[in-house]
DNA sequence: TGTACATCAGTGAACGCGCGTTCACTGATGTAC
DNA sequence: TGTACATCAGTGAACGCGCGTTCACTGATGTAC
């Protein structure tokens, strides 16, 4: 192929995107192939390079865009203040179904622990972002609500990622039960 | 190597077993190489297939090992009742910095999302084992305390995998933190 | 506005590497008599 | 109890495969004049 124009070439690395935070999500970064993301985005793996230099940097960028569009998300769900609401909206059986559109930080968080300080840091910063919208659905910044914010956000995505570990349905929905009504206390 | 007798063979399945365990849950189970773990255990990487089948049966195994010790380190621990003991033995920086030692539960729930059905079907049984031990610190078998135990089960969990996975120090031990006060409440 | 040339997004073959797994071999252990 | 033989735990070389990455090439886009 040819030559692209600007305008080409930013929706080419949009659709990347796109692609690499739904696969990364759904199967784990080790599980996908950068020759599978290119695929996903309609492109063949050769060109990988002239917009990413690396995999980790596309993991980093990735869940950067991903964090954007979970948050985005998130508030577009939550009609109303308060800790039920932010549970209802985060534990549900349809997010735990779809990881690949869902919560980065509950997808990816045991793929972050073992990567590089670039993928790791944005991960920090998506764990950074969640905890702030937390804080703001459950009330004005105070030391307690943060701490609150903070212990909601590890028991939702605790919650979100047992739930999806687990193989037996019934313990799978009673995780995510058991957490929303506490979290809704 | 020649013949070994069966001491000989069943202290080299335990070796093997630790050594698998330990590697596992500090770098996860794509983390490690066969040849590591053999490595580890004082072994070539050929005779792996003379004590597994492969590295999936390994890995259920070394889930179920772990989980074992998971759970008499946790008991010994705690040496009081109630949730406020159960947060402090589990949500330590000791705990934290050291995975290879620690809850396979936080460890491996990344890992065990994507993996095979029988070390899934393992890190199901982990799962339930320690929610049975954390009910039993939280009182006696009722509905109730089964849902506290399971979303204190959660938080634990979220907040140790959390605060491995983020880079930041303090917003790490925030996580712990915050956790262990809600738990605590 | 038109022309000549440099740029570079995308292609597809190829590379090197590490991994899980297999295999022929060794020789002490276990077993049959 | 002793002997002959079969078993099999462990070794280390080798295999096949998939992955991340590189590279020569193509031809439309972008730029300089």
């Amino acid at each position: 192929m040819a030559r692209r124009s600007r305008e080409d070439t930013a929706r080419t690395r949009q659709q990347v995107l796109d692609a690499a935070a739904a696969l990364f999500r759904a199967r784990g970064v080790h599980g996908v192939s950068i020759t599978e993301v290119m695929a996903a985005a309609g492109l063949t793996h050769g060109g990988f390079y002239k917009h990413f230099s690396s995999k980790e940097e596309l993991c980093a960028a990735a869940i950067e865009h991903a964090s954007r569009g979970t948050a985005a998300e998130l508030r577009k769900r939550m009609t109303a203040p308060g800790a039920a609401a932010f549970a209802k909206a985060y534990l549900s059986k349809l997010h735990r179904a779809s990881p690949d559109k869902g919560c980065v930080v509950a997808a990816l968080a045991g793929d972050a622990v073992h990567a590089a300080p670039e993928p790791r840091a944005a991960f920090g910063d998506a764990v950074r972002e969640l905890a702030a919208l937390i804080q703001d659905q459950l009330g004005p910044a105070r030391p307690a609500v943060r701490r609150r914010a903070l212990a909601n956000l590890a028991t939702a995505v605790g919650a979100m990622i047992l739930s999806r570990a687990v193989a037996d349905g019934a313990l799978s929905d009673e995780l995510l039960e058991a957490a929303a009504a506490q979290m809704s206390e």
